[in-house]
DNA sequence: GCCTCCGCACTTACAGCGTACACCACATGA
DNA sequence: TCATGTGGTGTACGCTGTAAGTGCGGAGGC
């Protein structure tokens, strides 16, 4: 009789708990998108069945809400400060980066489900450090959503294209052959720009973010 | 023998086409949303199988695709004018109705696949009445991107908020009780606000806007 | 008129999905 | 020693997108 048991150690195994569930979801959606994310492979991943993931999260938009809190938990919050203009550019940089990392989230975050707890000290912070120097919460609340906005569009906007500067120029190119001059006139020559770009401005992140901030710097002293 | 031929006319149905399904399709996505879209679904309104549907179309994702681009086709084209501020405000808030009346477009909108030739007709007017008034190619593009980024992020916020006027202040006040006032001072303050609010400002879509345009502005005369 | 071809709808089938439900091993407390 | 409950498993259902093969009906060539 092979002593099997002895062979393959019993390895007992951690117990399953919403922790590690989340964590390998996570790890799932990192690399693969939200489609990537189903029970029977998170199931896998802990070296477990689909079902019994049930017994610690409610289904699988529970999942998908607690991974999006772990996300809102990895940004750097604002801290009320008498330079609240550069502590939106650090939180919104922040932002943008994280997004970056898990590039499945910024949809979530966009369609402003229930938030979790993480996700609302985010809020809180930014509302604080934006009511701090004067802004009225109706003011603030207007603030950061038009900053939010910015922030998940650029970044939804940049996973889209081409990371690396030299292959933005060659797909410009490729592009412009599928554009018609004569129909589209102006995005042809905007994208015959790009293509002839020595270096594309990569991050212009903060145009946008400038803009905004500026904006609201003019209506505080207004 | 009865005559059910002639009792139930032979009903020559009308023949298949991508326009038809893309109608169809419209219609299921308007109400349920994209995830009420399914092949066979489809099949159904329009008194057909699933799979006759691929004689018409490449696959669901095409499908997708159709439809937006047929969304897009309802948006009010800028065109150059002097007045580009005022341009630009009246197809923001063309753009902004029309996804509200198609409420699963906007997120298909923001994720930017490769657009459709409505789109791309869309896209080059917006170029074109912004380069018209001296933008640079880069400029209008960076000016398009920041102000659609605030369309489709406002369009989703408003999406998932409640409606009517008295909603908001009515969930405002449930909502308070989910929220910790000692763990999210702010935010229960800014709740507070909206559930105590005669008029909850409901529409401040120009907030944003204007705070864009002013910008882009003061850019073109520096 | 007949034959042949082909466009287009149909049928069947498969792999994968979320999850309801029944079952059972095992640790715990009485 | 037995009841209880916690947390894993197995099976099953209805749904999804779509690959592959079948067959009907009308159009074009002789």
């Amino acid at each position: 009789m092979m002593q099997t048991d002895s062979a393959s150690p019993p390895e007992p195994r951690k117990p399953l708990s919403r922790e590690r569930v989340l964590r390998a979801a996570l790890r799932l959606a990192d690399d693969g998108g939200l489609s990537a994310l189903s029970m029977r492979k998170v199931g896998a991943e802990l070296g477990v069945e689909a079902m019994s993931l049930y017994n610690h999260i409610r289904n699988k938009e529970d999942i998908v809400a607690g991974i999006t809190d772990l996300v809102a938990g990895e940004i750097d919050l604002p801290t009320p400060d008498f330079d609240w203009k550069g502590q939106m550019r650090t939180r919104s940089q922040s932002a943008h980066r994280v997004l970056m990392r898990h590039p499945w989230a910024a949809a979530q975050f966009q369609s402003g489900r229930t938030p979790g707890p993480q996700m609302m000290t985010y809020l809180d912070a930014t509302l604080g450090c934006l009511m701090a120097v004067g802004f009225t919460p109706a003011q603030a609340d207007h603030a950061r959503n038009t900053i939010d906005n910015h922030i998940y569009g650029f970044t939804l906007q940049s996973l889209t294209r081409p990371t690396r500067v030299r292959e933005i120029s060659r797909q410009a190119k490729r592009a412009l052959k599928d554009i018609p001059k004569a129909s589209y006139p102006n995005l042809y020559r905007r994208t015959e720009d790009l293509a002839n770009a020595a270096d594309p401005e990569a991050e212009d992140f903060d145009f946008g973010l400038t803009l905004i901030l500026d904006g609201l710097d003019a209506l505080t002293r207004r």
